[in-house]
DNA sequence: AAAAACCCTGTAGTGACTTCAGAGTCAATA
DNA sequence: TATTGACTCTGAAGTCACTACAGGGTTTTT
């Protein structure tokens, strides 16, 4: 199967398998005499897993020791859940940091319609006013 | 006002400061004698704005157009309600994907408890057949 | 025979920073 | 006075996970 194929059977870009290769994801296949990759179902399954892995927005670093689980099924089960609660745990962060920005901003949006310039521009001057209020509350030292 | 005064007074790191003056986010300040950087309020405000920007996802690209709109208060308020609307849909879209990976990763984790070797553990078999059902069902060519 | 489609390597670009190397400047301390 | 430590400077490289490109070779189709 060359390297087109592989692209064909998993979605996976033609540049996106060399990089997995090059970083060590999958392994080198056997070359044909043209120097052609020439891959197996072994490579299409290893290929498939890391996918689906990065589809759940593992990082490339997770996802080799994923690998590294699958490869030596008597390891224990215990740094597995680990693994899927600090990814579970990331993604819950960044969840609730994605509804507080969703909210923020049409709140923000809500300040204007249009029709006006900028000067008049609600949403400007939330903006503005909010730096203000930031810039001088938070951070600053005593006057 | 110094460098390591601004990054205090707004919280914004001091190599990010320079990286914003190199993009041209900040106009670049004068300098004292021995080639200081020297802020005044005004590149106080602007930064803070650019950071409350920030705070709500917007690429540079865009907080640069934002800019341009506080510098041009007669300009249409229209085209700064588009640029928030693209903003929310954004984060719209990131959002519901979010959503999907949480539960996703949920019923993941679900699927084992401790105390198994890799080899018995649900999470690995269930992200080895997910692997193999895309690969087989949704990419390839006709059998 | 020529054109289209495929494959190769190696390098650079993306965004928004962060880190590092190597050097200069300034205030306070031994 | 010497020197320590904190601050600043520039420019280059590293991060992540790709993506795009340049410049070539090979295979298949027309």
């Amino acid at each position: 199967m060359r390297i087109g194929e592989l692209c064909q059977a998993t979605g996976v870009g033609i540049e996106t398998i060399r990089y997995y290769e090059k970083e060590g994801l999958i392994p080198a296949p056997a070359r044909t005499d043209n120097g052609y990759r020439n891959y197996g179902s072994a490579h299409l399954e290893r290929l498939s897993f890391i996918r689906h892995c990065r589809a759940l927005d593992m990082p490339l670093a997770e996802i080799k020791r994923m690998l590294g689980f699958v490869a030596h099924p008597d390891a224990d089960c215990g740094d597995i859940n680990r693994l899927i609660d600090e990814q579970l745990a990331r993604v819950r962060v960044r969840l609730k940091s994605m509804r507080a920005l969703e909210k923020q901003l049409s709140q923000l949006r809500a300040h204007c319609g249009a029709g006006h310039t900028a000067a008049e521009c609600g949403i400007l001057h939330e903006l503005v006013a909010a730096a203000q209020g930031e810039a001088c509350a938070c951070h600053t030292k005593a006057p």
